[in-house]
DNA sequence: GATGAATGAGCCTTCATTCAT
DNA sequence: TATGAATGAAGGCTCATTCAT
């Protein structure tokens, strides 16, 4: 017999609304073969167990993403030094517009993955995704001859883990189920945070406060901001 | 019978054990009683199930922080505004220091919310945490008569966002298994890190360039750098 | 609360039924618990597992038998050379009567130890009950200063193979279902049958045909025999 | 399609070895047929069942072997009494040499056979056998004219067993995977030992102790054994 | 004839929780 | 209060067997 390509995607969608709604742990095999309205053996002849169901699930969303991004650091990569720093920021912007959207076309997986309680394959993903970064960023730091790393502003561990502060501020907008377009709005700002932030890493005699005005003695925004915040419900 | 607390610190003890080692799905209450020396009725008398043990475990370590955080934003909020914009930086150092200690002093308990795998208990205790912050920011931002908010730089669902971000890059350290003195060194990155961010968001005119050095041509920094990075296993 | 004596009983009673009746790969811890009245659970606050319950109900009677068997070699290989000699067949015709009652006040445990399909367990208990035996042998082959060993024609092996071969042919009748009483007549028999082959092990010039008489040329003999042969079904 | 008989040998190979390595019950069709390159539903086509599959793996080798003892023991039979008598001796040691070589040329089944957990066809192959080796004997008693039966010192039922227990104990050497030549020669003691043994049946006056020497004072005897039995390991 | 997907009963085991003692 | 026996649902998984292709 044939496999019946229909019930592997009806397994793959069970799958992910059980894993979606239950998590990892709490999911069961059982609902997930009632809810594709086949049996639990269905299951076992296409993955040998459970995680490797959900990483069916989720597996080629990251693969995607994965590669995506790896074109895109490459393509980067290949640029000549100059042009590395002219085009970074406008880069960085294309990409990550282009991973919001990709996150907000795959919601279900990666909210799956990021607050399904799997750790190991989340984990594993961040990591991989953080040394592309890393990687990228060396090169790049050599390329224009940095003064980061040889400073030792910039160690591997501090690389790592900024990145992965990174990148996981960017996926709370899956945490935290926001809307497409303000995730975008949200990203966006967030990509300007960062870039000062890396400023910071990058530039010793970066000074933070420069460009910061004097305090504005204007009343008026004072008063407006009130009303504003008021308005929100009084927390602060 | 009296209730005997020498059992509870037990059962406590024996609880932060193995939900460290197996998280709190794995976790099983048999074996923590039997680590305890107790039986499992023992913490039914003391906790309506499961979930409650692990908030016992994990809440006293929570709330303390909570405080010690609350005491001292309410500290900063009650400084007078031209004194907040002269402290804030040190205010948040010193802060900063002490929570990593915090986290250091407490780090099973930490690392179980963290890693633990029972996300509600830690995303409720990340939201107030960055709630509290957001509170005091709206507070100083009203104090100082900064536009961010009345310019729509800042709205709070972006408010909420970079500082959930800005927490969850902190407890990094505890996910990642840094040292503590490696920690210190970390935050205190990514505290200056942080710090040119939100000036993106204070400042409509901030210039992230601003101070950028124009390129460097020595290739005598290159050539330091080739050597370092090639030191390290040649990943970038 | 106590731990239900009555419910081990009737734990044990059906899991002796149950092995009994389809052997311990097919017998199912859903029905023994059924059969007992009580739940699944109740059998694992007993044993670990299914092979332990096996054990439980296998096992006691196994070592019974096993410490009356030490007893008596014990016994035996205290008395001095000349009554081992005297005495050895009356000691054993009186062990293995006592073994045969033994049999039969607990088939249903043998049965199961040599029907039940778990090797291991019964194998083990061969094993030993053979390395005991073997003692003693060897201990009364030094004792009567006999030259079985020292010629050659024991080895470890040989003894080891031998013993179990006799131990397992007093089995058959459990394995065939044989009454008591005639299981009492054929294992008289067999007792004789192995003393003489034990015979053919301790001397070298036992002469395996001394004693057997000239062939019967009575006619009558054989005809009766005939009769008596046909009257079975006539197989032979 | 023309029925593979190449796959046949392939799938009969690999039921051999699923067998021989895991017995009957813990075997898997899935595993036969992946060991073997074709699939599960090969193995239906040409056997109704597991049940069958094993008989296809381990009855030819039976069948040969039973045929081969029936046409030994007809020649046997159709001697005139005055040789059966002469020759009994001869024949049997010859048959049960052959027997030792053939149980090793097909190890494999036979320790299915006598391990594997299956019991019903053991039991059926060991009555059949024993049955023939029972109608033998009672042929041979009759023509000879031994009161063996007539005497009542030989019912069937002890036919049976003893016969049963004569077979088992020379597939002792599969069970203990003992080596081919050793075997032979344990083998051969076996049948010194039976034959012993088979005169306390067909000779009423056969005397047990006949020929049985006088203890030996000699001590160096002793003293030899008890080095040999010391260099064993001290068991006894 | 051959395949292997599908089935679904059934396996042993673990678990949090209840409650009699 | 403390115990731990009892519960029974649910877990993941394996299996022989069936049958459409």
């Amino acid at each position: 017999m044939k496999r019946d390509e229909d019930a592997t995607e009806r397994l793959l969608a069970a799958a992910r609304e059980e894993f979606f709604e239950k998590g990892y742990e709490a999911a069961s095999l059982r609902a997930i073969a009632e809810r594709a309205g086949s049996s639990k053996g269905a299951i076992y002849v296409r993955y040998p167990d459970k995680a490797a169901l959900y990483e069916a699930v989720v597996g080629p969303v990251i693969e995607e993403l994965y590669a995506r991004m790896e074109r895109c650091f490459d393509d980067f990569g290949q640029m000549d030094p100059a042009m590395q720093r002219t085009e970074m920021n406008a880069y960085a912007d294309r990409g990550i517009g282009w991973m919001v959207d990709f996150l907000y076309d795959h919601f279900a997986e990666f909210k799956i993955l990021v607050c399904g309680g799997k750790e190991d394959l989340y984990q594993r993903f961040m990591h991989r995704m953080v040394e592309l970064d890393s990687a990228t960023t060396y090169r790049y730091i050599e390329a224009v001859g940095n003064d980061a790393v040889t400073s030792g502003r910039l160690t591997p561990e501090i690389m790592h883990m900024i990145n992965t502060a990174c990148f996981t501020g960017i996926f709370e907008v899956v945490a935290h189920d926001m809307g497409r377009e303000e995730a975008h709005a949200y990203v966006e700002r967030l990509c300007l945070f960062y870039r000062a932030g890396w400023n910071t890493i990058f530039y010793s005699d970066y000074d933070v406060s420069a460009g910061v005005p004097k305090p504005p003695s204007d009343p008026a925004t004072a008063d407006e901001l009130k009303r504003l915040v008021e308005a929100r419900g009084g927390s602060p």
